[in-house]
Order: C-alpha cells, then sequence, then structure tokens
DNA sequence: TTTTAACCGAGACGGTACGTCTCGTCTTCTT
DNA sequence: AAGAAGACGAGACGTACCGTCTCGGTTAAAA
C-alpha cells in the first residue's frame, strides 16, 4: 500500500494564521450568502488558502462552521453559572431575556440557525453542535433549578431536566420555526407559566 | 423584474399522472437517500418525466417534497378535531402518545424532518410549511385547550396559544434535536407537567 | 397499427397564410441570429403559429430555410438566359460581377451560406439544394459555353460541364472560404484565365 | 469584460493524458455519429474525462476537433513540399491523385467535411481551420508553380496564388457539394485544362 | 549544515447536479 | 382537419462545487 490517505496531520505543524482565516472567512460568508450557498471553495478563496488546507483539518463546512462558531463564542463568555440572587423568577427572566436579545442578533443568528439546520439533518454534527454549544448552557439551567428545588422553591417530584425542557423547548421552537417574535414579554410569561408547573403544590395531592 | 422565464404554465393542461408519479418518486427517494442527497434528477429518473415538467410546476425540491407529504398526510387523516371525553389530560395523553408514534416510523419521518429542516433555513417555504402543516394541527390543540378553559379547566388567565406551545416546543425539541427518546412515559410526563402549570389555582394569588 | 404519425397532411387544406408567416420568420430569423441558433420554436413564435404547423410541412429547419430562400429568388427572377452578345468574355464577366455583387450582399448572404453549409453536411438537403438553386444557374452557363463552342469559341475537346466548373469553383471556394473579396477585379482576372483555357489551339497539339 | 471567467488555465499542469484520450474520442466520434450529434457530454463520457477538462481548454466542440484532427494530420505527414521532377503537369497530376484519394477515404473525410463546414459557418473557427490545414498545403501548390513560372513552364503574366484557386477550387467544391466522384480521371482532366490556362502563349497577344 | 518531510497556496482533475434550452411528439381546444 | 398553443419526455448545454490529486515553495525538525 503506498498511501493511506487519512495519514494523521500534524497538528503541530499546523498553520495558526491559515486556521483563523478560514474561520474567520466561513462566518463572514456564511452571514453573506447563507449556509446553503456557503462552499468551501468560496471559504478557501476568502481565506487565501488552498482547499486541501481545509480538507485537511475539517471533515465537512458544517464541521468549519461549528469551530469557528465556537471560537466566537467562547471568545466571549465569562463562564461562570446562571445568577442566584434567590428569585428565582427573576433570575430566570433575567437570562431568558438575555439570550433572547442574542438570538435576535443577526450576527449571532445566522452562523447559530446554519448550525441548528444542520444538525436537525446530521446526527453526528448533531453530537458535536450538542456537546460544545447546546449542553453547556443547558447544564447551566439545569443547575439553578436544582437549587432551587434545593431551597424548596421547586416541587421535589418534578424533574429537573424535564423542567429546562419545559421551559427551553418552546423557546427555541418559536426561533427555529418563527412562529413569533422573541420578545421580553414572550419570555416572561413563559418563564411564568413554567414557574407555575414547577411550583411545590400548597396541600395534598 | 429581469427574467420573463416564469410565464405561468397552464394549469388546465397538467399532467396528472406526471404529478403523481413526481411525488410518489420524491417521497421514496428521501426515504432511501436523504434530504441533502435528493436531486431533481433523480425524482425526474425515477418518475419517468423530463426535469422542465418538475421546474415548471415546483421552484426547488423542498416545494416538490411540500406537496408530496401533504398529499400523502391529508389522504390518510380523519380530519375531525381532538378527542374531547371530558377528561383532559387523558385526552392529551393519549393524542400526544399517537403523535409520538407517528413521529417514530421512520417512513413519516424522513420528509417531515426534511421539511421541517428545509423550513428552518428557507422562510419562504417555512411559510407554506407551517400554513399547510404545521398550524393546522397545532389549532386543533389551541381548540381543546380553549374548551377546557371555558369548562373551567384550564386557569382563564392562560393564553391558550401559549401554552400550546408549552406542550408542543418540548415534544419537537427533542424530536428535532435527537435530544432523548419520544416515548410514552415522556409525553405523559410532559403532559402532566404542562397542565400543573394551566390548572387554576385554588385559592387566592 | 394503432397509428401511422406521417400520415399525409391534405395540401388543399393548407393555410397559406402560415406557410407565408413561417417563411417570411425564417428568413429574418437567420439574418438576425444566424443559422446554427436559428431554432424552430424561434420561428414558430416569430411567425405567430404552432411548433406542429413547421413540423407538419417540413423535415428540418433546413428545408424550412431552402423553400423560404427559393421563393424569395425566384420571386425577383427574371428567368431568361446568359446574355450572348457574341463577345463571350465580355458575357461572362459581365454576369460573374453580377454574383459577385450578388454574395456580397449581406440579405442574401447569410440564408444562401447557411443553405451551403447545412448542405455540405447533409446530403439529402444537398440534392434539393443543388436542384432548386445551384443546377438551375449552373446549367445557364453550360448552355452558353455550348453555344461559344458551337460559334467556334472553345476548343470542342473542351468538356463545357468540366469547364463551369473551373470558372465557378474558384468563385464558390473563395466565398465560402472567405479566402478573399469578390472583387471585380478577381472574377474579371479568373474569367480571363478560364478562357486561356478553352480557347482552341491555334495549331497542332 | 463582462466575466472574468476565463480565467488562464496554467498550460504548464495539464494532463498530457487527458488531452490525448480528449482527442482521440472526438476523432472517434465524429465518425460514428456525424459531427452534427457530436457532443462534448460523449467526447468527456468516452475519454473518461470531466466536462470541464474539455471546457477549460477549448472555447468549442469544432475547436477540439480541429486540434484532434491538426496532431492526426501531421503525426502522419512528412512535411516536405510538392515532388518536382521537371515535368509539372505529371507532378501535379499525382499530387491531386494522391489527394483525392486521401478525401476519398472515410476515416480523413468524416472530420474533414465537419471542420469544412463548420468553417464556413464560423469565421472564427475558419481562421484556425486556414491557418492549420488549408494554407499550408495550400503554399506548397504556390511554391511548385512558381518553380515552374522561373523555368519558363507558365506564363510570367499569370499569378501563382489565382493560379491555385483555379486548380484547387474545383477540386473542393466539387468533394464538398458532392457533385461528382473524385475520380483520377477528374483529377487528370482538371490539370490539364488548368494547364491550358497556365501555358506561356506561343506568339504575340 | 544539510537533508528531509510536512504543511501550505494553487489549481487541474474526474465527477455530479444544477437550471436552462431546444428538440420532436402529443394533446386540447378553436376555427 | 388544419391550426394555435403549449405540456410533455428526452437529453445536451455550460457552470458551480465536490473531494482528490499533484505541483513547486516554504519551514522546521532530524541527520
Amino acid at each position: 500500500m503506498p498511501s493511506a490517505t487519512p495519514k494523521n496531520p500534524d497538528v503541530s505543524r499546523r498553520s495558526a494564521h491559515s486556521r483563523t482565516a478560514i474561520l474567520r472567512a466561513s462566518v463572514e460568508l456564511v452571514g453573506e450568502v447563507g449556509y446553503p450557498r456557503l462552499t468551501i471553495e468560496a471559504i478557501a478563496a476568502r481565506a487565501g488558502v488552498g482547499k486541501q488546507t481545509i480538507y485537511r483539518w475539517w471533515p465537512s463546512k458544517a464541521a468549519v462552521l461549528l469551530e469557528a462558531f465556537t471560537d466566537l463564542v467562547h471568545s466571549e463568555e465569562h463562564g461562570s453559572g446562571l445568577p442566584d440572587t434567590g428569585d428565582l423568577e427573576a433570575d430566570l427572566k433575567a437570562v431568558l431575556r438575555a439570550t433572547a436579545d442574542e438570538f435576535s442578533d443577526a450576527g449571532f443568528e445566522a452562523p447559530y440557525r446554519a448550525l441548528a439546520v444542520a444538525s436537525a439533518a446530521d446526527p453526528e454534527l448533531a453530537e458535536q453542535f450538542a456537546v460544545r454549544l447546546r449542553e453547556p448552557g443547558r447544564k447551566l439551567y439545569a443547575e439553578r433549578l436544582r437549587a432551587a428545588q434545593r431551597a424548596g422553591q421547586i416541587d421535589p417530584a418534578v424533574d429537573p431536566d424535564l423542567a429546562v425542557e419545559l421551559l427551553l423547548g418552546p423557546f427555541q421552537q418559536r426561533w427555529l420555526n418563527r412562529t413569533g417574535p422573541l420578545t421580553h414579554a414572550f419570555t416572561d410569561g413563559l418563564v411564568e407559566l413554567v414557574l407555575r408547573a414547577l411550583t411545590p403544590r400548597s396541600a395534598a395531592d
């Protein structure tokens, strides 16, 4: 066998400059032409890079975009947890309002939507997408709810993970389907409604 | 308008036979190769039809698939409304279980997911998708909830449309992201949790 | 056999108006876009005629053009023979000059060239082209030469048909290949040279 | 210039193997199906080559065929000049007989006729056709005649270029129009007749 | 210090599908 | 029955990208 094509490239010799240019170009382009018309050739051209340099390090244009977007998000992230002022409702409302604002920003929306869409179609990418972007956020909510549960603000019988789905599902669905605008009124109302489901029942069952 | 190309074809002379063959072929193919590898050429070939006959009547492969799937769904539909036995929880659980089963069926899942994905990326298609497939179902839920509200089973302060989002959002999100299996346990739990949010509060605020 | 497609159409019911419109449109179009880009569809559209009306009466676009051009030529033709003033050289020079002028006219050149080209590629059309357009002209020359031969101005050993080829071959070749301009100097020189070949030899062989 | 598409490809990296396969395939195919039914797709398929590889290097199927045929002819050519035994008539007869035989060979005839026809319709191609195939041959004749003129076998007043037209025009016209067979009798007769036009006149004018 | 091995920019290559164009046939309705 | 209109199956057009594969050219570690 003369050549084993997928010969692992040597990471230590990787050109950081090329990598950055590629990631930047892909985010720019997805904003300009949209995901379906985003092509590897265009990314390479815009980045001033050979196509092979992309194929060497990423398996698909979705993977490029995922990494580009992950970098972008991590670079402007505080990392901590959700605020815990003791007032669960206020905390959730604040965070969900902020999230809604973020999802309304065009620069964020285009690549994130592209990744969400691609993930829905490609389970392998979905895995990466979940691990790198969706899960971290989801876990913060789950932990905050668990804290509230320990504080007796949430019925001990409720599964916090399901509760997070109850909160984020409607939000994401509305965003993805453009069923309606992500106003603060919406997010506030959503929080209120969800909390009604989570509060401990006053008396006996 | 720069191009005169889309000169309206004469609908009355449209070949019903070709139309059927195209719709059937597209559903078959999307099940076999998946949406991204579904091509107009393959549909035409499978249907025994010229490509132009597809381009004449549909603007995109997504539109073909939407029509194909709409036809399919309508042909096997009862049309009535959601059951109303008076027991809201039982009714919702039954319907959501049935929906979960439907979404677990491979023949249904492939084209529906393809359409959902394409819709998320293409607002124009999304409009059609919503009108033809999503809204009709959503409205049935909304009506059932309104009936329950009139019967005093749901807090009059709750917006039934938001309530539907609360019920279907987590369901669809879990399905689209493959976050977990659509078991009956999941749907039952979801219904229970949602109803806790909807029930009238026993005493004062 | 359910249907014999080439069912002879009934000539007596043919629409003279459509025929004229088709012929006129084809000559116009060949002048505008050239023969290779001349399409049946365009002819039909320009003539305000169904495509089938063309296919019913002509086997190919070349045939349409041939008929169109034949009509055109015959309508403006005197029909007589070549002039015979007794001065063979003067007569031939005059006729060849006139022919050169005709071939330099754009309105004549485009369709005639188109037909000549198509004929070279399609023997069946070539037959029609020869019978209807080339032969009549050629025969006039042959007769004039035969008259001159009878008058002793041409060597009796020379085959008049070959002589015509000697005269017209260089002319047509130059025109077809655009090897050079069809000036009067050229045609005069050609006539003189050819006549040198045809004159009876003064003395013994 | 509206389009930047024809960005010059890098000739040094051109695949000689593909080029050969394309040229071979085009000659084969033009012999099998004729020029009008020769398609770029078929050439690409037969050559085992992507269509783009053809479009990258040639502007049209005619250009492909011209290069193919040029290669073919040059590969089996001696290149020298016309024979000069001192006997002009014998030399010309021999060469014209050989040419007639060549033009009667099916393998030669199909592509050459295709090119001649395409040239008559397309001046740009005609230029290439003339430079690469027609002119070289024509020049050999012109030189031979000039030699004969210097030797006093041809009237010094005769233009050798016109004389070549007189010789080759009838030949090519007969071949192109299929007016008659290219027999040795024909070519011999043609040579004799032409020489009568070229011989110096014995006495005064 | 020289060699050597990888990455890199560049882009030609064999392919697939695109959306358009025209072909010649067919069907429907009008005259 | 001919004709205007145009939908249809077919298939080539020329373009855009795909992912793979050479090409020199530049680095950086190994010899």
